[in-house]
DNA sequence: CTAGCTTATGCAACAAGTTGCATTTGATAT
DNA sequence: ATATCAAATGCAACTTGTTGCATAAGCTAG
């Protein structure tokens, strides 16, 4: 359900297409939720049948027609369910937990490059993180309530990154 | 083909039966990876039938059959195999993110509720690391290597749930 | 001029994970 | 006496997410 409460949340704000929303999610949705095209088109196919959105096309000459949707009251009903409801915790499952949990078959050169290339993420995730919060939240002084939440949920992501960064390189000095 | 990778260890380093692995599931491995009973069934039928396991049936008289499962050669070099090819990253996807995206739609009460609950839930976890530190690393001197590899990630998973526990509160703090 | 990118949508098959139900026997609790 | 739990396995249907492919037009770079 998380997904369609995503798309409702976004269609809420601004109905759209597919691609209005797959270039939403590349640009700054990204860190709150990631989702593939597939994914969306059918999706909202889904939410569309289900009532909890309608559809326009809107036909191009030049181009593949528009599908623009619109979140419905009974969307906006699931969506304040959903939000009502408490959630599930979440399971762990982190692969790379798995591969320390072999560790004594894991080779040290193949530990050393995962390692490395983890961090090398880790870092560019930080790097967005940064980006983005020159570009939103620049003065925390100024935040708005709307903006608040966002800043929230962009601290947690750069604090875990952090953390993350903090404890493979302890691993990697350690050998 | 990570959970078939934990399956791959922990079978290798002991040989059992589902419910085997569903009871080690329980007792400490559940802070690595966590699975229910069904897909452990399915996917150890699935590994026999790929010929990674195989499956000796030993019959009992007042209880169903035990089916003990045995990593092969074939197993073996699929975890090897999956140990040195590089982790691709995993996608962002935290459902208390999107209720925080939807933060204008929220409900203050239903919000304090959320974030209560999920304090709990963190508080509990950070006890289920403590009681594991306990009894499996009690002294950190005297660790021996294969040891240090669980130690890491518990360490990990304490950290990260630290953040997140100093991150809610935060947050509760502001409204 | 051709190769590849962007806009815009979609199908089909698969893999992974969840939910609900079913079986059989012994032990334990009320 | 009846109910429920634990041991041990499994099927079927469903949801969610991934991978690979297809279409069709315009635009840009070498």
């Amino acid at each position: 359900m998380s997904l369609r409460a995503v798309l409702l949340i976004t269609l809420q704000r601004e109905p759209g297409t597919g691609y209005d929303i797959l270039q939403r999610f590349k640009e700054g949705l990204a860190h709150v939720w990631q989702a593939s095209h597939q994914q969306l088109y059918r999706e909202l196919e889904r939410m569309r049948s289900d009532g909890q959105l309608t559809c326009e096309t809107l036909p191009q000459t030049e181009r593949p027609d528009r599908k623009i949707y619109r979140v419905t009251e009974a969307g906006l009903q699931a969506l304040d369910t959903w939000l009502a409801e408490p959630l599930a915790a979440s399971p762990v499952r982190q692969p790379l937990f798995a591969k320390f949990f072999a560790w004594e078959r894991w080779p040290e050169q193949a530990r050393r490059e995962e390692l490395t290339a983890f961090r090398e993420q880790l870092k560019e995730r930080l790097t967005t993180y940064a980006a983005i919060e020159r570009e939103w939240f620049s003065d925390p002084q100024a935040l708005t309530p709307a903006k608040r939440a966002p800043w929230h949920t962009l601290r947690l992501g750069q604090r875990l990154t952090e953390t993350w960064v903090e404890w493979v390189e302890e691993v990697m000095e350690e050998g």
